[in-house]
DNA sequence: CGACTTTGACCTGCGC
DNA sequence: GCGCAGGTCAAAGTCG
């Protein structure tokens, strides 16, 4: 199970998924879609990265995302709710996406849609942020829109909202309080925690201590109504570059070697410690690959409706089912991203999606993709062939 | 010693 | 204007 809810917010009340994608709102609903991008190149960076001074420059889960087309803007797509005023099941949220006629690699387990959260809370909750994604479970990554109308805010100012599986507690980063932070590319410093109204668990505040007279900051917080998610809500964006190693420039995630046994913290970038990361990750891997077979059993149906009606898009949705483990499931190591990026193997979505990408193709085109899959993947974290080992790769370091 | 977390106090926006 | 609640500050303590 794993729900995530994206979230952007306008005080002007002007911001809507096409301000969160903004770099692919240059795109036309008559663009021709390119659902197999290039890996090496995937989610590259805005090009306007280092030109424009990081003004784009988000969190580099968001960012990535947001910056590429694997999200369309979708104005005018609504969420679909029940009588219970949550949001519907994948199967609605799959229409949200592909109601334009593009069909997002997402489109299998995300969620676009505008919501107004006045309306959001009186149905849901009193959080308009987290009653959708507690209240679905069915896998589906969730993005969300949201007109801010009504909601408090101190000041006029720009949100993302991300809801996350809430990393266990044996490998996340406790806080002081007990709270599980997951890591990301950014080094965030706690400034504050204040329990929130209505909700059993607090909400922690964070700020990026990556650069010094950097604005991002982050709420992290417990769902209260699923306390297995985590909602962080990033406000302000970046004004540098991401670190190039995590926590290069501060102790963001201090370590806490009584709590834990991960060794590679004293020194994570040998070649052991990478290795035991490989290891780990291909662990999680297993893992995340038997427990997405529910998710994908979900969308068999959905698939075979679709395939009926949109025939065009229904391999490379098929193909992307294959890569939904790393998004779908809530075991995925929550460290992941943060450790992928210490990694010196380019860009770390390149191996969220190591088979995803690869589609259907012939046994030519298989083995080109084996090889560059190999060199995208030199520690054979994703077993490429099924049946290599960790063990066999390093031999080959 | 520097950077972190914790936590109470303070500030500010909003509803009544 | 008042009170509430969310957001931030800053001192104190902790950790490596």
């Amino acid at each position: 199970m794993c729900d995530y809810f994206w979230q952007r917010m306008d005080q002007n009340n002007q911001g809507d998924l096409s301000d969160i994608f903004r770099n692919s709102s240059s795109h036309t609903s008559n663009d021709s879609w390119h659902p197999l991008p290039e890996p090496a190149g995937a989610f590259a960076p805005p090009s306007n990265l280092f030109g424009d001074p990081f003004a784009e420059i988000g969190d580099p889960l968001l960012g990535e995302f947001a910056t590429t087309n694997y999200f369309n803007s979708s104005e005018t797509t609504i969420v679909k709710t029940n009588s219970t005023g949550r949001s519907d099941d994948c199967g609605a949220q799959k229409m949200l996406l592909e109601e334009e006629g593009k069909s997002s690699i997402f489109s299998r387990m995300l969620q676009i849609s505008p919501v107004i959260p006045s309306k959001m809370s009186a149905e849901i909750g009193p959080s308009p942020l987290v009653g959708t994604v507690a209240g679905d479970s069915s896998g589906c990554l969730q993005i969300s829109s949201t007109r801010v109308q009504g909601i408090k805010r101190r000041k006029s100012q720009v949100k993302k909202v991300v809801c996350i599986p809430a990393p266990a507690a044996a490998s996340g980063r406790p806080s002081g309080t007990g709270e599980v932070v997951p890591s990301d590319l950014w080094a965030w410093r706690k400034y504050g925690q204040k329990p929130i109204k209505g909700s059993p668990y607090p909400r922690g505040y964070y700020r990026c201590s990556s650069s010094k007279g950097c604005s991002a900051r982050k709420q992290v917080e417990r769902s209260r109504t699923d306390p297995n998610m985590l909602v962080i809500t990033y406000t302000s964006e970046h004004n540098h570059p991401w670190p190039t190693q995590r926590n290069a420039l501060a102790g963001s995630t201090r370590s806490h070697p009584s709590k834990s046994n991960n060794s590679a913290s004293t020194s994570k970038n040998s070649p052991h410690n990478l290795n035991q990361l490989a290891t780990n990750i291909k662990e999680e891997h297993k893992e995340c690959s038997s427990s997405t077979i529910n998710l994908v059993k979900e969308e068999e149906a959905y698939e075979m409706e679709k395939a009926l009606v949109d025939p065009q898009d229904h391999d490379f949705d098929q193909v992307f089912d294959e890569s939904t483990f790393m998004m779908s499931d809530s075991n995925q190591p929550d460290d992941f991203f943060a450790d992928l990026a210490e990694l010196e193997s380019s860009d770390p979505m390149n191996l969220i999606f190591p088979k995803g990408f690869m589609g259907d193709h012939d046994h030519a085109k298989l083995d080109e993709e084996r090889e560059r899959n190999k060199a995208l993947d030199p520690f054979n974290m994703f077993d490429w062939e099924g049946g290599s080992s960790i063990e066999e790769t390093k031999r080959g370091l």
